[in-house]
DNA sequence: ACCCGGACTTGGATCGATCCAGAGGAACCG
DNA sequence: CGGTTCCTCTGGATCGATCCAAGTCCGGGT
């Protein structure tokens, strides 16, 4: 079952160590370690010698040795959450790919692990006992999710992408995109041109991240004296719920204008805008959430809300150095607002 | 003796050491490893005595100390491409989550990388030569990338995922999908539904991938005894490029179906046709490739050519542990069919 | 002439697991 | 009964870099 096999394959080419840089440049190891981490210590002379010694022999530092002795691998661990066929991933990619680029600049990698069968805490511990990663990243900390809790409890180092809603003792660095901002964002554009009856196509009650959004909207409708009564639907995140919630509130309420929790709902509307030959931002406004492949490539171009994946990749990654840096820093938490992108939907 | 120092500053909770769990078994430190990592060789009895240890003090063995020693780190490499916004990188989405998920099963984990700037093979030398990884997983082998032949040199373990298209020399494992045959499939498709003026549009005749893509939908024709003639045009693969394109195919020869090198490019078909009011699937048949996230949520839904991602990441894995057991072996490649998902625009 | 502190450098110990060579028994064999 | 083999298990050495405590060198102060 667990027999692993143990068969090793060397670099072909005998790397060369410390040592032996050491000889070459006739210094002792300890000065070529000085060199590489902290050359402020040396003369300047020893250090261009030295330099010019690693450079010639084409020294690499060992990570596994580093690591072994500085007990960090410089790794951060990100866990992979399954796959939902259907369900847009492009923001998951894009903070992947955000996130990767800017711990290259801090001198982190990014280790991707699976979260296995239901229970997804398995994998955390394996990888962070083992010193394999230094610390994680969270990336859904929605209602529920008991990752943020059980790191706290196991003083896992970690930063969170997401708020931590309902765990008011939350101690850990967070750092989150205001989705009501961009929902009252997109609500109020459509407002501006015009449209006084907007509806909303959501998550169920249970999901905060939705509600976060759905406030938003309701805000903004308010804020311009407008009702909100029966406008509003609560389903799942699927195209299907998205083109029968948007069917049932057009034959209810007749709305204008349709601002949804994601794209793949707001596609769904297009859906049945076309089953019953309205235009999509002539005749009905649309607007989804994360600006997503479909948004850009779909016609006329679906109006979304864009998170700013890039700068919450940055921010979190600096989190995650003052995190390493102290370890009992105080956390802190950071909102960011998110934009519209305009397109031919609204 | 043992004589480990109490007054520990860093990190206030010392994991467990593989002597720890000897001392508490009453056996040596090489018996626990071995009860780790070759079972077979310890008495039962022992076996479950030093296990029974292993639990109680919740031992996992360090990976840094195990990398030093092996000489291996039981991580692959997977460097990211920069993304280019607009372009479908949900291939590359799926790929990655699958092999995720069958590496760990393999016992590997992925560390992401970013190549960083104009030369694509920084960030490869460094991981390799620090010891960082095992192996790489290359993806874009596409004409003039210098990868594989850099890696080869190098001897570098690595598995790619695409063929080596006019490399002869090359002698590494690699996996890659069909293209022709999906193309080819999605022709059969279109003409056993009565087409006979099917178009393509596809990239520039410098992609390998491009070309190949392109010699299945022309074999299909041919085979029917159709003339391709005025019918195919290679463009960037960019959404206007796909409506231009599409847009003076249907002026010049008048096709009914269209096959597309991506989906991207079907989309920019989807708008032609949208412009010029004609209905896709009822007036102008449409069939992408990658089945992309657009391609499931666009109305009336996309027909395209997917991919066998899940089957290629496990092609791969097993390519690469054969090439870590032997790293003399023969070097083989392997061809997946794409499948053909049928939606309502063809 | 002697001590002092700062700048710079050094060798030994160490991180934790695995490799290696060999020891101790029990079983087997002539 | 001694010798051989197989099965288990052991302790020292090792991987390569960093931590640590201490050493050398040097100019300045008394």
């Amino acid at each position: 079952m667990d027999s692993r096999s143990r068969t090793v394959t060397r670099i072909p080419v005998n790397a060369p160590t410390l040592a032996d840089v050491a000889e070459r440049a006739g210094v002792s190891r300890q000065t070529v370690s000085n060199a590489v981490n902290n050359p402020d210590l040396l003369r300047s002379d020893t250090l261009l010698r030295v330099q010019r010694a690693i450079g010639e022999l084409g020294y690499v530092p060992n990570r596994a040795a580093r690591n072994l002795r500085t007990r960090a691998s410089h790794l951060v661990g990100l866990r992979m959450s399954p796959v939902l066929e259907g369900v847009a991933t492009t923001v998951m990619d894009r903070f992947v790919h955000s996130l990767v680029w800017t711990s290259r600049e801090a001198g982190y990698h990014v280790l991707l692990f699976s979260g296995e069968g239901p229970d997804p805490l398995e994998g955390y511990d394996d990888l962070l006992r083992s010193t394999a990663v230094d610390a994680f990243v969270v990336t859904d900390t929605y209602l529920g999710n008991p990752q943020a809790v059980w790191l706290r409890e196991r003083r896992a180092p970690f930063v969170a992408f997401g708020r931590p809603w309902d765990d008011v003792e939350a101690r850990h660095p967070w750092v989150d995109v205001d989705g009501a901002a961009g929902t009252e964002l997109a609500t109020r554009h459509l407002l501006d041109r015009g449209h006084t009856k907007v509806a909303w196509i959501g998550w169920r009650k249970d999901s905060r991240i939705g509600e976060d959004r759905r406030s938003g909207w309701s805000r903004a409708m308010h804020e311009r004296g407008l009702s909100t009564t029966g406008l509003a639907s609560r389903v799942e995140d699927s195209l299907g719920s998205g083109r029968d919630a948007s069917a049932h509130l057009l034959d209810e309420a007749q709305p204008s204008a349709f601002v949804c929790a994601s794209d793949t709902l707001a596609m769904g509307v297009l859906h049945t805008l076309a089953d019953r030959g309205l235009h999509p931002g002539r005749d009905v406004a649309v607007v989804g959430f994360d600006d997503s492949q479909v948004a850009q490539l779909v016609h006329p171009g679906l109006t979304s809300v864009r998170q700013p994946l890039e700068e919450v990749a940055i921010a979190v990654v600096r989190s995650l150095e003052d995190l390493l840096a102290t370890p009992s820093q105080v956390a802190d938490g950071l909102l960011l607002s998110p934009t519209l992108v305009v397109r031919g939907t609204a």
